[in-house]
DNA sequence: CAATTTTCATAACATCAAGTTATGTTACGT
DNA sequence: ACGTAACATAACTTGATGTTATGAAAATTG
């Protein structure tokens, strides 16, 4: 014999109620429907549920017992209730994101904890260039792509909301000797080795134009195909130098491990944004998600610009 | 948001067996019909339950959170279902019952416990004489009565079921001098002191028809007013006599703490039987308990006629 | 004890979710 | 690419549930 639930449900309220009307209005009903829903429960079952012609409605040994259930019941969809409302605020859910792989652990992953704070919310991440991300977003498999991108050339498939220029630094271990040079020629910078960002990146570009720009011919590349976790390593062990986002290095000054040196390079035309298919119909979480990630970035961008003004960039 | 339960469990059924067809055969109902219920689920939620345009059905994080609910439900709903079974079948319930003390406590109990051997049925019992126990009947607080009653004489608003001859026997402890005597004669009985019975109860009548049936006179009352716990720890440890149903000695006599003397007595017209007021309205518990009483009783009967010809009956 | 109040039951009707069968679509495997 | 299996849609029927209005009975109160 199955039983509706919510016949169950109300069967709970008017017990914990104490009446009919009780049970109507906690569960938000009329007191006709609940008495004839309990008419024709009884008629089901086949028993009474409650004692006739007693006024203060007394329930039957029957009846409590299957108010017990009802009462799980109720609690169980009160729960349920519960995790839309979550979701729909964007407390709760899933996100998956991905970026350029340096930027993702040196920037990202930072933000990712604060943003998990007090919400129940599973980040998948993956890394990827620019095209790879896009076709991801287009295949569905992806909901925020954070890449560095020149905002004139974004397709119009997509949203792109910038929120950092894509600048980058020369980077060393915070215990470098050309760090505590006063002003830095390309004879001081010539002896050091590099280390080379994977050959598919944008960094990797980016590298090939500084060095040509401050006139570094003969490149010794001491390490490649690292993730930032190992190029951070092999900075703070060596003497060796690397290209990092600006950002990533700002992030991680809080170690001293790693430094900028100071010496001015040329930035390329693209800016790091946010890069969503179709930002309307992403669930609240990943709305949320990118809001706060939107406004992360505008703090950063904020700290990023006073501390700049502390420094002195030299030629 | 208030989410139906019925959703909720079809949710889960859809997650566990991991298709629609499935979901909708678990829970037994055509497909198109979950179909449609999950998208208007989907419409009121706001997000979607399952990934679109993917074959093997694959659930949101969402929709495993709520089916994680609806299983909870679903299976609140098959206990309750259970709870109905077992009622339904007698296995679960309450039956009011009352009869004669001396019966109640000497016999009733001992069935009772059998009775609720393998069941979960509460028993509430309750005290009284004939009139008493029909008043209880009529007002409907009382499910079952077990008392002793003229067949002929039962009104025809109640169902009297006669299951033993109300027999009576003098009773003494089980060390009693009588008992090693020979043959009985209204001089040997004469000194002992007697047990009475409530005044109010058929067994005094009976034991005040049995004492002038025998010639005794003047009956020297030691005891009187208590239930059968007392009076059989008083038989245990004097040498009185009383006057209980043949039933409750016999169900007694394993204790061997009382026994009945080999005297024929006259007993009353009574059988002792089960008294309802509409037998056909009783729920099952109620009806089980009937049956069970019923072939306990005729069980009984037959060991106290096969228990009686073992005795030589004296005059 | 009668009057009043409270509480549950019933009636009559409207509405909507949910059931059905029949029939597309569409993703996946061979 | 083609067939099959699985899901979606359509059109219609049914039945539970909602409503208001009202009746009946028990409990309370003066």
């Amino acid at each position: 014999m199955k039983i509706d639930p919510r016949h169950l449900e109300i069967l709970a309220a008017i017990v914990d109620g104490g009446g009919l009307t009780e049970g109507a209005e906690a569960i938000g009903r009329a007191q006709p429907s609940v008495s004839r829903t309990i008419a024709m429960l009884e008629a089901r079952i086949g028993a009474p549920l409650f004692e006739k012609s007693r006024r203060p409605l007394v329930p039957t040994e029957l009846c409590i017992a299957l108010a017990g259930e009802g009462r799980r019941i109720l609690a169980a969809g009160n729960t349920a209730s519960a995790i839309v409302t979550t979701f729909r605020t964007g407390h709760r859910g899933m996100v998956r994101i991905g970026g350029t792989p340096v930027f993702m652990d040196g920037v990202i992953s930072t933000l990712i904890a604060e943003f998990q704070q007090n919400r129940q919310i599973r980040i998948e991440q993956c890394y990827g260039y620019a095209q790879d991300l896009m076709d991801k977003l287009d295949a569905g498999t992806l909901d925020v792509a954070i890449c560095p991108m020149n905002p004139a050339a974004v397709s119009s498939r997509f949203q792109f909301v910038p929120v950092l220029p894509g600048r980058n630094v020369i980077a060393c271990g915070s215990h470098h000797p050309l760090l505590r040079k006063g002003s830095l020629r390309l004879a001081d910078i010539a002896p050091y080795p590099w280390i080379a960002p994977p050959a598919s990146s944008p960094l990797y570009d980016d590298m090939r134009h500084i060095l040509r720009d401050i006139g570094v011919t003969d490149t010794r590349i001491s390490f490649s195909g690292g993730t930032l976790a190992s190029i951070t390593a092999i900075l703070a062990n060596s003497e060796a130098l690397t290209v990092l986002p600006y950002s990533v290095v700002f992030m991680a000054r809080r170690q001293r491990i790693v430094s900028a040196l100071s010496i001015r390079i040329g930035h390329p035309e693209r800016m790091l944004g946010i890069l969503t298919k179709d930002p309307e119909s992403d669930n609240p979480t990943v709305r949320r998600f990118r809001r706060f990630i939107d406004t992360e970035f505008r703090n950063l961008s904020r700290f990023i610009q006073q501390h700049e003004q502390n420094i002195l960039w030299r030629d």
